[in-house]
DNA sequence: CCTCGATGATCAGAATACGCATGGGGTGCC
DNA sequence: GGCACCCCATGCGTATTCTGATCATCGAGG
């Protein structure tokens, strides 16, 4: 896991690097708030812990930035202040836990690795992979293997949603709801249409299908079978 | 959300119940650990609290069932022991956060939402277990010992109704009703057809059988007899 | 211990449902 | 008006399901 620890107390902060280092992460540590926000904005991370106190801009101000820019990483906040009150405040910041100073350094590792299980996919991605397929969301173009594909609007959005999808298998009534945002069924071959369309331009010059036909279930996107 | 609670003190029970449905929460209550592991396992929350302490099973059993089973509903674990120790085997056995009592409610209320935040979006379980038989429901995927099985729309309704009775006798009607949707009786052998295929599948390679045939009765898909 | 009826297992062909490709018509946008 | 794009209908090929016949097994009763 990448875990990025933002606490001024220099060694402190040192103490808990070496620790989680040690059980397998890569950490990365910010002295203040100002360059705990940069990183934490700038860089991915699977988990953060963030001091209360700190000089520059204050911690829970921290949490509330990235959360409102949308970032949903999981974060420890970290304080000597145990009040119910403010563990309350922590966590309606958008922290995820709350731990009091001082702490044993293995609860605050099992902590993390609890947050950190439960949403290893979260950041809002522009950008979905699968094989040597690759879809760009902003720029709205997909390629493969280097390859230049071009889609229409719709068939754009049925494989992006089979790419968000990969690996499981996709409804019919799954692409209705989101891909036509139809309630309904309507009754025709609308999707398979559409799936045929989308296997010319994706699977047709290539050796490796990707889209599959699950009969009597959906479709699905991945490598072999 | 809907929250499941399992703790034997009556009082505190009602008491979290009645503040978690203030706060716009549905809530289940288990009063022993033999009832909540049924209701963790049959039905679907977005979190639970668990007391730590409690007659029959355990607290921590129940979190290592769920979660050996393939659920990961996220979990609070509730408890007067509040060592640094005690906490660290709650959050190893697979709990999400880690209270001690007496707690302030909203405390508690907080991080069961800051809990609940993260997963809203988890798949509504995902895959069965049955000794060494596993399904993903969303890859449509079964495999034995690590052997991939390949099963027709058909036989794999029939299959994940049996592993979700499993240790049950199913009776043809059942499997009719719930696997076919037929509400009378075919008067055919067609559930004996696709029980034998399924034996191919499932039971052909491997030396301990999981398909039993129950004379007169139906069927049951265990380990042994 | 053997026999016989009932229950369950297996097999192969027939019937069916499902998914695919294609072309044409409609609609809305430049 | 022309061009994209999207949706619908058709007919075809095939995977899946169901049926009915035959064979195997079980267990009660003589």
């Amino acid at each position: 896991m990448r875990i990025l620890i933002i606490e001024d107390d220099q060694e402190a902060s040192a103490y808990l690097a070496k620790g989680l280092k040690e059980a397998g992460h890569t950490v990365d540590q910010a002295g203040n708030g100002t360059d705990g926000l940069f990183l934490a904005t700038t860089e991915r991370y699977d988990a953060m812990v963030v001091d209360r106190m700190l000089p520059g801009v204050d911690g829970l101000t921290i949490v509330q930035t990235i959360r409102g820019a949308g970032n949903t990483t999981p974060v420890l906040i970290l304080s000597a202040l145990g009040k119910v009150d403010d563990r309350v405040k922590g966590l309606k910041a958008g922290g995820d836990d709350y731990l009091v100073k001082p702490y044993a350094f293995a609860e605050l590792l099992a902590r993390i690795e609890a947050l950190g299980r439960r949403t290893s996919a979260s950041q809002p991605e522009t950008r979905l992979k699968v094989e040597d397929l690759e879809m760009d969301l902003l720029a709205r173009t997909v390629n493969r293997s280097g390859q230049d594909i071009d889609l229409q609007p719709r068939e754009f959005r049925l494989l992006e949603y089979l790419m968000r999808h990969a690996g499981q298998v996709v409804t019919r009534t799954m692409l209705l709801e989101n891909v036509w945002e139809y309630h309904f069924d309507p009754q025709t071959n609308l999707i398979d249409v559409h799936i045929s369309r989308l296997r010319q331009k994706v699977d047709k010059d290539f050796d490796q299908p990707l889209i599959h036909t699950v009969r009597g279930a959906g479709y699905t996107l991945r490598a072999q079978r």
